[in-house]
RNA sequence: GCGCCCGUAGCUCAGCGGAUCAGAGUAUUGGCCUCCGAAGCCAAGGGUCGUGGGUUCGAAUCCCGCCGGGCGCGCCA
């Protein structure tokens, strides 16, 4: 395959720059994608960043650089010779028959287009949702399901062998809540009669749970029983959920087994070896403060149980032994303690984890407005939002092109009566559309588009056509630096970037001309535009119709 | 009080390992279908990037203070 352009032209440059530079043996030089096209398709400013150590004029270190990549540069056969503008920045020109053929790469390469082949291979887990199973699944879970299946999309394209994990809290003492509220409302009681569990769950789904139960022939009495059926009528709930939401997983690790196989005690006796535990009031305590806590944490409570950071501790051990050397937990922002938590258990169990396993994508939680007030987000209170919810109302496509649609930190105002008013015009249906309209050209052309890929491109050369092929050519970069920053917003917003050239194209320019080769270029395009949003619109789990 | 996150156009949000960074959508206003789908396109108005300092040739972007908002700070998970 031809070397990538921008790599090459970053290469020429970058050997340029250290030859003048000598005493930066670091340097690398990297090309930018200017705002304004006007200053062409890259740019750097590596000169301005030479020139204090160079002791010369930024234009002057420019100018060299210029003046001695001139021939290299030339030798690509990729790229217009180099220009100096302002201060001392280097503008590149993509010579034009190499933005053409990068819609030939995109036919050849199809699905794979985009995506890259890591080396090695990364073991790799993203861990999310991980609800407790004492509700149904609610808008946060949505946000961290949208945002964990498409990082983990995001690392398989970029090569790696991704598992996604669901941890079930399956025991502890939320779980014991809940079989006291089902016990509760089985006995017919109501969360606001004397004696309902005082940490009780108050939703309506406890009824219904509770219901189920008795209609089956349980009995009230008897917690165990209820606490196993309430928490298998739970889990089948959020896994038809994530299911209508197009998640899948591929491991569903239940916190109780870490209990029954010994994990738990394992842990335990691991920790008190290393030394780094006391007794204190009748309670064991580890001194994560050595770890950069602000507090040490009880391990084993004075009654004799463990808190929740024990099994943590032990789940992780497992990550790490079963292979996973990168690993990523998506959560929401009130679980931030946890991590340095969890980081500082591993860490006393000195296994030669790393300080910083495992990695963490935190993300604010949803604000749910409706009627111009806020619902509370609560199992407890049992008035909020659900998953269901809002794929009922404004459709699957266009939740999880939303929820992903924004920076995992910012703070989500999920406006529901605006999601449904504008359904209509929520930013995936302008991507999906622009993916139909090809289908539909293609549709009335009849064609065969097998042969496509080798289609001659010589006659796209408006303005519009290279911007879009430029557009295009962006797709694997837009995806390298979203995997590296676990940021898959950058997809939707390319998509929406692509789509808006795309169909500005379509209403300045007819596909279906009579001249044969300008008609056939551009339908090479456009099947490469639609190519490009399908396999982008694939990494977030939004489906690509072809018509609408 | 301490820790983390967030303050960018009326609204929802990108941009934040400096430079060519004042952007998108939406809303408002005005244009575009005898012609491949108008769920579209074209155009206009709209912001001293919370605030005050600092570093720099250059700061929305980095550093510090302050103001405002969110979330944590359990022998809950």
């Amino acid at each position: 395959m031809v070397r990538d352009p921008k790599t090459e032209l970053e290469r020429i440059l970058t050997e340029a720059g250290r030859h003048i530079a000598p005493q930066l043996a670091e340097l690398a030089v990297t090309l930018e994608k200017p705002r304004r096209p006007e200053h062409g398709d890259f740019s750097t400013t590596i000169a301005l960043q030479l020139a204090k150590s160079v002791g010369k004029a930024p234009r002057e270190v420019a100018e060299t650089l210029r003046a001695t990549t001139a021939r290299a540069v030339a030798g690509t056969g990729q790229w217009e010779p180099l220009e100096v503008v302002g201060p001392g920045f280097l503008n590149a020109r993509l010579a034009r028959h190499t933005k053409q053929s990068v819609v030939s790469r995109v036919l050849a390469e199809g699905a794979r287009y985009g995506r890259a082949a890591a080396t090695p291979a990364q073991k790799t887990m993203v861990e999310f949702v991980s609800a407790n199973p004492t509700g149904p699944l609610h808008v946060g879970h949505g946000r961290q399901a949208a945002l964990g299946d498409a990082i983990a999309a995001l690392l398989e394209a970029q090569g790696h062998e991704v598992t996604r994990e669901f941890y079930y809290n399956d025991s502890g003492a939320q779980i014991h809540n809940l079989a006291l509220s089902v016990q509760a409302r089985a006995q017919g009681r109501t969360p606001d009669d004397p004696g309902w569990p005082s940490d009780g769950y108050r939703g309506e789904y406890i009824e219904e749970i509770a219901r189920a139960y008795t209609a089956a022939g349980g009995h009230s009495d008897d917690l165990e029983a209820i606490r196993k059926f309430s928490v298998t009528a739970l889990r089948r709930e959020q896994d038809a959920d994530l299911q209508a939401f197009g998640v899948r997983f591929d491991v569903y690790y239940l916190e109780s087994s870490l209990y029954t196989d010994g994990r738990v005690e394992a842990a335990v006796r691991a920790l008190v070896a290393s030394g780094k535990t006391y007794e204190h009031e009748g309670a064991l305590w580890l001194r994560t403060t050595d770890y950069g806590d602000d507090k040490d944490r009880v391990v084993r409570k004075s009654d004799g149980s463990y808190t929740y950071f024990v099994p943590d501790v032990a789940y992780h051990v497992t990550k790490w032994e079963r292979g996973f050397r990168k690993v990523i937990n998506v959560q929401g922002t009130d679980h931030h303690s946890t991590i340095t938590r969890v980081r500082a258990g591993l860490q006393a169990l000195n296994l030669g984890i790393p300080s910083g396993y495992p990695d963490y994508v935190l993300h604010n939680l949803v604000k749910v407005m409706r009627g111009g007030v806020e619902v509370k987000i609560s199992k407890r209170a049992g008035s909020y939002v659900t998953l269901r919810d809002l794929i009922d109302w404004v459709g699957r496509d266009a939740v999880r092109f939303f929820l992903v649609s924004r920076r995992a930190e910012s703070e989500f105002v999920f406006d529901v009566d605006l999601a449904r008013s504008q359904s209509e015009e929520n930013p995936v249906y302008y991507v999906q559309y622009a993916h139909a309209r090809v289908c539909s050209v293609f549709s009335q052309w009849g064609g065969d588009a097998s042969g496509l890929a080798q289609a001659p491109l010589a006659s796209l050369t408006g303005d519009r056509e290279l911007a879009l092929a430029g557009r295009l050519a962006d797709l694997p970069d837009v995806l390298r630096s979203a995997a590296a920053e676990l940021a898959p917003h950058a997809i939707a917003f390319y998509l929406r970037d692509l789509a808006g050239e795309f169909h500005s194209y379509y209403n300045a320019e007819r596909i279906l001309v009579e001249d044969q080769a300008t008609r056939t270029a551009r339908l090479a395009l456009c099947a490469a535009v639609r190519q490009v949003i399908a396999n982008g619109l694939a990494l977030i789990g939004v489906s690509a119709p072809e018509r609408m």
